[in-house]
DNA sequence: CGGGATGATTGGCG
DNA sequence: CGCCAATCATCCCG
């Protein structure tokens, strides 16, 4: 199930129930209320232009031009009964000139504000049969103006005389104002429902309404293009049922937390548990009242992810493999997005961006497609190795397992810088460097590379961490990953952290160069030869970000988005994005993709000549990604879910921008920081405090909103980057003057204008953001 | 505020 | 399109 913001489902509900209403709008009850008490002001004469004001015309318009007088007084209404009066003879007095002007085909003497104004009052005031003669009468330059009032009058008018075709016409053929949406909407629908009551000769149910709903969506003109969602989020689900695994009757106290952390309303909250106490009650309704009254629905949910954690055969990976090549196009992508694999960890692991593993002990595991199995394993980039395979490591003990790409450490260790390029891997345990070796790749496990949007959900409250100070990562409920092999790490509202401890890779561990995950979501670099650890002494999430704050300079990052709200457009609710995280930052998690990309387009030219002062990227490799790879359309855009298959071709123009400070440190695709680099950084620019990374495709799609979005993070991202005065390496490639925005030591700033332009526009923004996360911050440490 | 009943919404299945 | 299950919301009662 996808995920959905609080508010989006309130809305949906409150939206579609005002359905109802809609009878008695349209008869102008409600409304004539309404607009009662605003006439009070409307005391100005209704206008003298010679049209053809019906008796209650005048009154109704006099009752509009009140409608922005403030708020009714007590004895508005009388006040109203008089201008309506008043007005009524007003109308009354010019009807003859107006009938005259009108039989004369006279042009019409009133600005197209009045007609409007009429046209308001008589729609407020349910007349609709005046207004449908009023709108016959006016001349077609007035009809074809265009205004959107005149609009929606005709659309009532057709809704009420039953003329649906045009209706959905009108509807179909103007954006109409977001103000407006809500009415039309409801016309749109109830024209629907209409229309299928009769051609079915009884009333809909609930049912039958909905089912019109999906089968007639709303049009883009009247509707802002968000998705309601019925259904909390799964995150705030799975905090409802932490807690009411505890305490089936939450103290108030508890309740608000649990709203804050969930960002539900108190109410919500009590009537998630309320309704929860009593679908327990009734065993009825559950036949697998089997696990006591613990939480069936997290069992399940346990067990459904189980399954899709089960080991699937390498056919079908391969097939998977073959559908993510990014030449053909993004359908692969799409896919995976769609998907809604939810997968709970039984154990303490922790799944990053990728298909998840259940995890014997604690693993880690990020962005990958594949896993790995291992005690205290840990595992990034699911790049898997050329084809979807992943490989399970079983140390014998040891604290630390690494596998990146499904290749060895050794692989890794042995191969010189360049291999290293894209992997990421995240090591929970840094107990003792010696970990290194004592992965042992011994067995071998082939999984389905990838698991189509894969959700991984983390229950319960566990921690990863290793035994000794070295690196700890600590997540309070729930982890989860979306369909974007995101991890959502929830602004854990009771222990307020998230992400606490140290992540560290140990020098002995990593290759020669500290490696930053380009690809990946998570990013770890250890630039100390100690065990480096990373401790986060206060976490901020903002838009799609988190912001760690790290004393110590080995540089972790972490960046998180949203969920699975990204899909298609779904509402979400500012709340919630605040606690999780906008999927505005694209992750890829279609290592595979890249496979066969990588040949051709992209690795040798774009990234290479970058290799030196990035961690290199080899063109030839299996896992290289490349920009475009990993900043593709698609997965930046969350219509992808709309079933319009982008085709997101390498050669777009495509934009990455990796920043990183000694504090933070964001990699994104195709973005690699040396150790040496981040070492290079000055600490003084602590102060900077915050990591964004984020891309953005140039190609254009289908959501000028969305892509908005992007744009903004993107100039947020370009911000921080201008803020850090680090290095830039602009590299163009692909004829789409596609630009890659690398930071590295070199503190070598290009940029072309565009960007330029970006950053500029971006002073403001800065200054928000900064802000922003300050709130948060705040925030967070008050959850503290 | 909690319990019980019931309606509404959504989505899956056939 | 019917049926059903899961979820949420709402109303009423104690």
């Amino acid at each position: 199930m996808s995920s959905s913001s609080p508010t989006g489902q309130i809305a949906s509900a409150a939206d579609i129930k005002q359905e109802n209403g809609m009878e008695s709008a349209s008869e102008g009850q409600e409304a004539h209320q309404e607009v009662a008490g605003g006439a009070a002001a409307g005391l100005s004469p209704p206008a003298p232009a010679p049209f053809p004001l019906e008796p209650g015309d005048a009154a109704a318009a006099a009752r509009v031009s009140g409608e922005e007088g403030a708020v009714a007084a007590e004895g508005a209404v009388a006040a109203a009964d008089q201008v309506q009066l008043h007005s009524e003879l007003l109308g009354r007095h010019h009807h003859a000139a107006a009938a005259a002007a009108a039989t004369a085909q006279t042009p019409l003497a009133f600005s197209p504000d009045h007609v409007a104004c009429v046209c308001e009052a008589l729609q407020q005031g349910g007349n609709l049969d005046r207004l449908a003669r009023f709108l016959w009468s006016l001349p077609q330059s007035d009809l074809l103006r265009g205004n959107e009032s005149l609009l929606k009058a005709r659309a009532l008018v057709a809704f009420h005389q039953g003329i649906y075709p045009e209706l959905y016409s009108i509807l179909e053929s103007h954006s109409f104002e977001s103000a407006n949406h809500p009415l039309l909407q409801q016309l749109w629908y109830k024209a629907r429902y209409t229309e299928a009551e009769r051609a079915r000769g009884r009333p809909l149910g609930a049912v039958d309404k909905y089912r019109l709903r999906r089968k007639f969506p709303l049009p883009r003109t009247i509707w802002d293009g968000e998705e309601t969602v019925y259904c909390f989020k799964e995150k705030s689900r799975n905090a409802l049922k932490e807690l009411y695994k505890q305490n089936r009757y939450p103290s108030p106290a508890e309740k608000r937390h649990l709203a804050k952390i969930t960002g539900l309303s108190l109410t919500q909250v009590s009537n998630w548990f309320k309704n929860r106490r009593q679908r327990d009650r009734n065993p009825s309704e559950n036949q697998s009242k089997s696990e006591s009254d613990g939480n069936p629905s997290t069992e399940d949910e346990s067990s459904k992810g189980h399954e899709d954690l089960s080991p699937h055969p390498l056919s079908g990976s391969s097939d998977v493999v073959t559908n993510l090549s990014l030449s053909s196009h993004m359908e692969p992508v799409y896919m995976q997005q769609i998907g809604n694999a939810k997968i709970s960890l039984s154990s303490s692991g922790v799944l990053l961006n990728g298909s998840l593993v259940p995890a014997s002990t604690s693993p880690v595991f990020l962005n990958g497609n594949s896993f790995i199995q291992g005690p205290n394993g840990v595992i990034l980039n699911g790049l898997n190795v050329g084809n979807t395979q992943t490989v399970s490591l079983s140390p014998p003990k040891m604290s630390s397992n690494i596998v990146s790409n499904g290749i060895s450490m050794t692989d890794i260790l042995g191969s010189t810088s360049q291999d290293v390029k894209e992997f990421k891997v995240l090591q929970s345990s840094a107990a003792n460097s010696a970990a290194t070796t004592s992965y042992s790749p011994s067995v071998s496990v082939s999984f389905p590379g990838l698991i189509p949007s894969t959700e991984v959900k983390r229950e319960g409250i566990q921690t990863v961490a290793s035994q000794d100070g070295g690196s700890v990562v600590t997540f309070t409920t729930p982890v989860q990953i979306n369909q974007y092999g995101i991890v959502q790490i929830p602004n854990s509202g009771g222990n307020g952290q998230f992400l606490n401890g140290s992540i560290g890779f140990s020098s002995l561990q990593l290759p020669p160069v500290s490696v930053a995950a380009s690809q990946g979501n998570i990013s770890v670099n250890s630039s100390t030869s100690d065990g480096s650890t990373f401790t986060s002494e206060s976490t901020t999430v903002h838009q799609g970000k988190v912001f760690l704050s790290s004393l110590t300079p080995s540089a972790v990052v972490y960046t998180v988005p949203n969920s699975g709200q990204t899909i298609g457009s779904v509402k979400q609710e500012g709340l919630e994005r605040s606690l999780v995280f906008s999927q505005l930052m694209p992750v890829n998690q279609n290592a595979q993709v890249n496979a066969n990309l990588s040949s051709e387009n992209i690795t040798g030219s774009g990234l290479h000549p970058l290799a030196s002062s990035l961690v290199n990227v080899s063109p030839t490799h299996n896992f290289s990604l490349t920009p475009p790879t990993l900043l593709n359309a698609s997965e930046l855009n969350p219509d992808i879910a709309d079933s319009q298959p982008m085709s997101t071709r390498v050669a777009s123009k495509s934009t990455v921008t990796s920043v990183s400070n000694t504090n933070y440190a964001t990699l994104q695709n195709c973005s690699l920081i040396t150790g040496q680099d981040l070492l290079s950084v000055p600490m003084t620019q602590a102060a900077l405090g915050e990591i964004v990374s984020t891309a953005e495709d140039q190609v254009g799609h289908p959501s000028p909103t969305i892509h908005q979005d992007f744009v903004r993070e993107h100039r947020l991202v370009l911000q921080s980057v201008a803020n850090i005065k680090e290095n830039f390496l602009p590299n163009s490639e692909n004829k789409a003057t596609s630009s890659l925005m690398m930071l590295d030591s070199k503190s070598k700033y290009v940029l072309d204008g565009m960007v330029e332009t970006v950053c500029e526009d971006l002073e403001t923004d800065k200054k928000e953001l900064a802000k922003l996360q300050t709130v948060q911050l705040d925030e967070d440490m008050q959850d503290l």
